[in-house]
Parts: C-alpha cells; sequence; structure tokens
DNA sequence: TATGAATGAGTATTCATTCAT
DNA sequence: GATGAATGAATACTCATTCAT
C-alpha cells in the first residue's frame, strides 16, 4: 500500500532531521559531514541523496522545521494564557521565545539569526496548515480593530521577530550589548508594544 | 625602523581584506579558497596565517570592517543633513543604511544579517575612535533630553539597527514578506521613531 | 556474493602493501606520500583511508608483514634442515635472518630495529595460524627436555631475536662495532646458544 | 674573549637540547616543528640553523646525549656499588638501565630501540672522555682475566645493551612478551651473565 | 651573530557524489 | 528503493628555509 511507503519515506525524513540537528548543534553545520549525518541516522550514504541535495538542503530543512515549530510552541502559549489585546499576546510569544533560546542557546547558535518564517507570503495566505489558518486569523481581527491592512500587521510582526532572533543572538552569544537578555526584556517589550500597537 | 615594518603588515592586512572581499561578493564565502584570497593579493599562502588564522577569521574581520565602514558614511550622512531631533538623525542613518544595502546587495548577502557593532560595550566606552566618540556624545546628549539612561539608548540604537539588516536582508535577499524594500519604509521608520522616541 | 568483495579487498590491501613496501625501501617512509602509494597501487587517494588511517598505520602493517614472513621463511629453513636439538634450530633461524638482513640492507634499513613479533602473547597462544601452531608446538617440546617454562622459552628466543635485529642494523648500516657481520658470527651464536641452552 | 663567546654557544646548543628533549618527549619527534623548538628554548628561528642543520640532526644529537648520560649514570652507579667481578658489574649496569627507563617510559619511547653507544670505534680506542677512558681500562682488565679480546669483549658488552633496550621497549610500550619487566629480570640476567662470562 | 617576516612547495585528508549490485 | 565501496577533485595548512636588516 502506497500509504505504507510514504509513511517510511517520512520517518526516513525525520530521521535525517533529526541526526542532523543534534551534530550540527553539537559541533556546528560546517563540522558535520553527509557520512556521519548518515551513520547517525542509520541509514545508506546513497540513500541519504535520495531524500536531500546536499547539505545545505537539510539544513534550510531543518531550519524551517526549528522556525516552524517554535512558533507552534509560541502560540499554544499564548492560547494557554490567552488576552484581549493582539499586541499583549505578541508580548506572550515575544517572551516565550526568548525563554526558549536563554535555555538552548546551542539551537540559537546553529541557527544563526535566521530564525525565518517558514512560508513564502502567498504560501502563507493559502496555508491549510492549522496554525497558519490560526494565525491568518488573528491578523485579520486586528486589521479590524488596529486599521493596518493585513500585510502591513504580518511585516511589523515579523519586524519584531527578526529583531527577537537578532538580538537573542547578539545577547547570548556574543554578549553585545549585555550578557543578560532578562534586564532587557522592558525595553524589548516597550519597542515591541509600541511597533505594533496602532 | 619598526614604523615601516608595522606599515607594511597593516598594508598587507589591507589587500588580504579587500581580497576577500571581492571573492567573497563575486563567489559566495564558502566558494572561495584561500589560495585564490593569496593569489588576488598578491601575497604567499603561508604568508596568508601570519594575518589570519583561517577563512572564518578574516570573514569575521571583514563583516567588522564593513561594518563599521558603513556606520562611518551613516554618521556623514547625518551631518550633511543635521537635524535637531535624534530621532530624525537615526532615520537618517536608517535610510542610508537600507539605500546602501538596496545597491549592494552582494555585500548583503554576504553578511547575511549579521550587521554588528564592531566593538564590545567595554571597548565603545573607552575607544578612541572618532566615529565612536562622536556617537557617544550623540548618547550622551539624547540621555539628557530623552531620560533614556546611555546604555538604554544603545541598546535601542542595536536593536533598531539589528532590524533594519534582518529585514534588508529577507525583503532583498528572500522577497519576504515583500519585495520592494522602498513601499516598506514608512512602516519600518515609524517602528524605528516610536521605539527610540522616548 | 561477499566473498568476492572480501577478496577484492584482500587484494587491495596486499597492493598498497606492496607498493608502499617498494616505495619506503627505495627513498625511506619519510620521503614517499600517501599519493604515491596509492598511484603505484593503482588506487583513489581516497581509498587509502578505507584500509589504512595513515601513513604510520601502513608502515606498522608492513613491519609486521615483513617480521611475519621474514619468521616464516627462517622456520622453512628449519625444516629443510632439522636438527634434534631445539638449540642448534634456532641458530639455524639465527643464521638464516642474519643472512636475509646482509643481502636486504634496504630492507634492515627500512625497519630500524623494529623487527617484532607479529602477535601478541594472547593470540600467540590461541593462534591458528600454521607457523604459530609450529612455533607453539616447538616451544613446548623444548620445554619438556630443558625445564624452562613455555613463557620463558618465548621471552629467551624473543630476546635473541631482538638482539639480532639490533645488532644486524648497527653492524650493516652503522658499521659499529664492526662492519662485517660474518666475522661476529661465532660470537653471536655463542651468545645465542648459551641464552637458550637450560 | 673567545672564550666568552663559545661559552655563549654551548648554552644556545644546551637550550636547544633541552627544549627539543621536552618537545620530542611530550608529543613524538615527528610532531614537533623546528619552530616550536626555537620558541620554547627562546631562541629565533634563523638562529637554530647555526647550530643544526635539521630536526632529524638535533634528535640525533639529542639521541647521543641521552645515550652517553645514561651510561655515566649507569657507570657511577656501578663505582657506587663495585663488585670484584666485571660480569656482575655489568649486571649493575643493566639494572640500572632498566631501572631508568621503568621511570621514564616516556623517554624510552621517543629513543625507540635506539640506545646507542655514543662513538665509533675508532673514536672510543682514542677518546679522551673521562667515562670511555675508564671503559676500555674495565674492558682491558677483563681481558686478562677472561681470555676474550678487547673488541670481543666490546661487541658481547654492546650486544647485551642492545637486548636490554629491544626488550625494555617490547616490554614497556608494548607489553610483549610481557608487561612486567621485573617479573622477567632473572632470565634477563641469566642471559646477559652467560653472554658476558668467559 | 642574530633575527623573524616572508615564502611556496608539499601533503595529508576530507567528502560529496556515483553506480554496480 | 537501498546500499556502501570507490572515487579523485578540492583545500587547508604546515614548515623548513632564506635573507634583508
Amino acid at each position: 500500500m502506497a500509504n505504507v511507503i510514504l509513511q517510511k519515506k517520512q520517518e526516513k525524513r525525520k530521521k535525517l532531521l533529526d541526526s542532523s540537528y543534534e551534530l550540527f548543534v553539537e559541533k556546528g553545520i560546517s563540522n558535520v559531514s553527509i557520512a556521519e549525518i548518515c551513520q547517525k541516522a542509520g541509514i545508506a550514504k546513497g540513500t541519504f541523496y535520495l531524500y536531500y541535495a546536499s547539505k545545505e538542503d537539510i539544513a534550510r530543512a531543518l531550519n524551517r522545521r526549528i522556525s516552524f515549530t517554535l512558533m507552534q510552541k509560541a502560540y499554544d502559549e499564548i492560547n494557554r494564557n490567552r488576552k484581549d489585546s493582539f499586541v499583549e499576546n505578541v508580548i506572550t510569544m515575544a517572551d516565550f521565545i526568548i525563554n526558549y533560546f536563554s535555555t538552548d542557546t546551542e539551537t540559537l547558535k546553529m541557527m544563526r539569526k535566521d530564525f525565518i518564517f517558514p512560508l513564502t507570503v502567498d504560501d502563507f495566505d493559502n496555508s491549510r496548515n492549522p496554525l497558519m489558518i490560526s494565525l491568518r486569523k488573528e491578523i485579520s481581527d486586528y486589521a479590524q480593530v488596529s486599521g493596518f491592512s493585513n500585510h502591513e500587521i504580518l511585516f511589523r510582526l515579523y519586524s519584531q521577530l527578526s529583531m527577537i532572533a537578532g538580538i537573542c543572538h547578539s545577547v547570548m552569544i556574543d554578549h553585545f550589548p549585555d550578557s543578560d537578555i532578562n534586564s532587557l526584556k522592558p525595553s524589548l517589550f516597550d519597542m515591541i508594544r509600541k511597533a505594533i500597537r496602532p
């Protein structure tokens, strides 16, 4: 049955991603070879190329997966702790992301400042993925309230996420301009609020 | 005379940086070999290692030089066009940086999102470099007006620069969430103004 | 079929050993590059590393092979010329080894003084290799006659082989304390006889 | 004054030998560069070549120094503990050497099996070095008693020293055919006594 | 004598990729 | 689809040696 085969392929894909994640975090992307990834995944070297075209390819896929998963978790946090205000929900998200990176600096180091939005704009507009659907809904609702266009909200949100990723990296890896992200949160959240508030 | 030797060393360092800059931009960092850099610089391969420890090392040094030079130019632009308000001067700087990256996407691509502050905080506080002295002065003056601490101003400024670099990269390289930076400037400047204004 | 593959691997291993032997003897180990070994063996450079980890590694393997082969030949000589006395058979062996090195000083030079026993003691005790089985038998038989323990005989035998290798090197390469090994044989054999005789 | 200059040169020579000794023992000869030796010795790289022609050259000089020093110390031990019998004095020497290598396996490893006689035969016969003079005297005296020629005694002595160095290396480094040199001493001394005794 | 910046030939080693099984 | 032995191009890096000062 085709389904079984597809499932097996998905498993291999996952195994490869899991293995490369561990190795990339442990040794840095450039110090990991495809051979190592395969060995850790328990998959033959030739087989790798049936799933990914190169190390860069799998690194990109991994980056997407991490970014998506993190956004998913941050959104779950919003739902556990929902406020009336869109802006405050964004702060919840920001706080969650910062806390996550605080406890997993290795992942942050690996991703550099490339916390990415896992979809293009067109894909985002049409995605059937539950998280994306929810995000679209949140944005639309806030458009009503704020007077911003959907596109503008997405841009402002993305800008602030970019800033957060950049600052987390600077602070936690390079210790500039401070080495304690917590003491910076008030300023950071102030800037985010002002950026998104109408 | 020791001075002559030191001067020669500086020249070699510069030649290596210039050569690697051209090559990195042209072919991408990972596709450039140290041999190529040396050849272009007219320097023996072994000599490279008297100045830099590895390709990563020179890439970092290059990044610092580019970031510094760009900040220098942006500050020159402020001086050519000085406004009374600190905030508006920051906007001038932001605009300059965005315009620069618009016309030199290749450099942007090479730097990824790593527009960095070329000094640590301590070094910044004590630097005798004219640009750094000027920046400290601007920040101090604005501290008086705004009620922000010097440190807070530096952080807010750096956060916005981070955001700009991140957004320039997203927009100009990945075309997300838009591919026209100019149409995004109003929102961007709005966010920056709000972030830095008291 | 797995057997065919294993056989092919054995052949490659042999080709690499043969090539490195010729080159090491001709030019000295440190003047031979792995590239040369591969070229001579008709094998790709990367393939070398599937068989040996480094030049030192293959040099060690070669040393073992030479030591083993020489012991094998010396034992054949014993069988062609067998005496009743274990001690005299050892002399036959010693004489053969000295004569061999006389005619192949280059190999001696390459091995330095490292004529080695190609197995650990445990491996020797359990080896299914015909030569090792025969040696064990000879030693056991002599243990009966001499009152020495097996282990003591092995040690005395190995000590004398060490001495022979050391002296051959000194005499034939460094010409100390004489340059004519033949004139030294009587003393040498006298020492060996006394060392092994009960 | 010429003497002062000569003395300074001797000091540099000594510093270079000392430094290379430490480095060779610590990292293995092949992993040490001339640059390192110079740095450790506090001497400029170009200066090295005023004293030694190459790494091999200094390694050889070092080997000679170590062998000589060890023989000197072993002879001192004989004098502290002199027996009537030449043979027993040789045993004292052997014991001293073995004990020395037991406590300094690193030096043994570095020297491989190359415990060498620091002079050629002709040099030995004419040397004005106090140790060499003493050794000649001991040998001459034993020639009277034993009926061996001087040359034969030298050869037998050297053979046994070779054997000791070889066995020390095998046992202490390769743990073959045993890993405890002390338990082997009785056999070893028995062989040495028989080899040198008339 | 002594220095140490510069050299560039030389070499080990890695690794993505292929392809016969 | 899956394998993993074989490939060989590509490259970083070392290091003995020189020579102008």
